[in-house]
DNA sequence: ATACTAAGTCAATTATTTTTGACACATCAA
DNA sequence: TTGATGTGTCAAAAATAATTGACTTAGTAT
């Protein structure tokens, strides 16, 4: 019932550095890019709630990046 | 309106393989590990719907391997 | 034959992710 | 000032992931 969701370890992500990186890409580009809503990206970005894993593996591809170097999983264990 | 979830792009994932190589673990096991329900466990492994992103990174942390070598996704374009 | 374990399936429900549309705020350019 | 762009936020709804419980099938053991 929490707004934000929480989870077993915690996902972290790069997203908005290596939106910078590339080529300054907006939010808006990186939507349209892997088939979202803005709103999905602000959200993602900001923690608000994970990608599913289909968003995760699109925006690595669209970033140029390896999976692991946009999304890091740190084990609550 | 499909039964199987579609994705743009298609994942794929060696969690049964992988759970054999690690010493024969179990579907109810691998659920119990993770924390979630043995069906959940069947459904991933036979791709009826991807897992979040953070159950797939518990999976792989379980089976002790590298995600990338647990969930690989293949762009659709 | 009986019983147990592993795996698969189905339906119905709950939880989470994603969408749409609207609005706010700051920065920059015309 | 006016307008455009980039970002952030909210609420309600739609889509998808995950749950529970019940049932089936195959294999293997007693």
């Amino acid at each position: 019932m929490g707004k934000d969701a929480v989870i077993k370890g915690q996902i972290s992500n790069n997203i908005r550095k290596l939106r910078f990186a590339s080529d300054e890409m907006t939010q808006k580009e990186l939507a349209a890019k892997v088939g979202v809503s803005r709103q999905t990206i602000v959200a993602i970005e900001k923690d608000h709630y994970p990608p599913s894993l289909a968003l995760a593996f699109m925006i690595a591809h669209v970033l140029g990046e390896p999976f692991q170097d946009v999304f890091s999983y740190k084990p609550a264990d």
